[in-house]
DNA sequence: GTAAAATTTAAACAAACGTTTAATTTAGAT
DNA sequence: ATCTAAATTAAACGTTTGTTTAAATTTTAC
């Protein structure tokens, strides 16, 4: 039998996945700049040059655990939304039903672990505050045709309402999702023990409400 | 007549200015890891000596920069604060007075001029994703006392609201405020022209709406 | 088992960073 | 005008960074 992929063999590719999940810890608490190849070699239990053995490069490792992050996330969000159209029978989906299959993915990934929810959070509030050009790019690509699909399916909910008035509600509400990632980890700080961090799924579910009923108010009457 | 202030003339309080404004318009863009001495005594036509001698070090002269910044704004949100309990003659305020008080003089200062419209948006984003721990330290020390006064308000307007519902949906409210402060600058990539981000009065307007609506629904019905 | 390829390691590189020191220039007071 | 202190400048220091090179080790194929 011989390998399909001539390159990297067992061993090699748990080193990999070693440096990636290391990259993602420490990106996410430190950002791009804070991120050091040698710390990262370090806790990955490998030298400093075997990073740019299996990446090329800094850039190249940080983009390649991004990607490996955002991608099931946005798959998980096109599922949701073809799950949602399949129970309405060619009905139009709730506004409700569409923000739902925008947050839920990531609501779910984070309520994974305990490492997740440490750091995904921190994580996707990065990718989209990190000054680096090439992760600017990359949330360019990655959620440029997500939002278009999310918007045709609003043009659906909502035929009557402005294209004005959908793309400035959907950004508000993808910045309340990301927002609230952003923030979720200073929650403690200014609640004073009221709320609890460690409840993502209530957390989700607030997350939606308020998005969805923000939206709703944005299309109907514009002051209220 | 003697200068009450020995040290800093009326020169060497134009450079510290100069070095201030270059501070900001770089930490903006770049953050504080790509913040760097040099180019900031660069286009501040000046020495890099002279930021140690102004600030003693990089990370002083960031605070004052952001202290400066955020100090007025705050200073604002309780002058509104305090204007709306004038007119509301002892009745508790609306949500929407309170977010209003809270959202609209961040939006203000943005639209004040180009340069500020440009990086005061990405300024605030940074100050709540930035990995560096003293300008966390900041973050708190700010916004901490702030949002006990808000929620003083939103207890009064709510008062048989769960304090739990409350804080969740402040911190709901302040998460959409500082997101599409850090998207603002990807809207075009995502709206295909249909929106203006020049239009910030029209952001700050639909963003009270949304958030108010959203907060509402928040503490009304936990699932709709 | 042996040769070749893939992987890991050690060492060094040039560049860039914040900071410091000391010298120079400028401003203000008598 | 001169002296003193403030402000600016120039030069260098010690670290740290990502990256590269080359040697050592391990795995794979025949």
């Amino acid at each position: 039998m011989q390998n399909n992929d001539p390159i990297s063999s067992a061993r090699s590719e748990k080193t990999r996945n070693r440096l990636l999940k290391t990259t993602e810890s420490i990106f996410a608490t430190r950002g791009f700049g804070g991120l050091t190849l040698r710390e990262v070699a370090q806790h990955s239990q490998t030298n400093l040059a075997s990073a740019h053995y299996h990446f090329g490069s800094k850039e190249a490792m940080v983009l390649e655990m991004l990607q490996a992050r955002v991608r099931p996330i946005n798959q998980r969000r096109m599922q949701y939304l073809a799950e949602a159209r399949e129970k309405s029978a060619g009905k139009p989906l709730s506004t409700k039903d569409i923000l739902r299959a925008l947050i839920l993915p990531i609501g779910e990934e984070i309520a994974k672990s305990a490492h997740t929810r440490e750091t995904l959070a921190q994580l996707v509030a990065r990718t989209f505050t990190e000054p680096a050009k090439f992760i600017q790019t990359m949330h360019r690509k990655f959620f440029g045709e997500l939002c278009e699909k999310f918007m045709d399916e609003l043009r659906k909910t909502h035929p009557q309402v402005e294209e004005k008035d959908l793309y400035w509600n959907l950004h508000l509400s993808v910045s309340s999702m990301l927002g609230a990632m952003a923030q979720h980890r200073r929650l403690k700080d200014f609640s004073k023990g009221t709320c609890d961090e460690e409840d993502t799924q209530d957390m989700i579910e607030r997350l939606i409400t308020f998005a969805t009923h923000g939206f709703e108010a944005g299309i109907s009457q514009p002051s209220v």
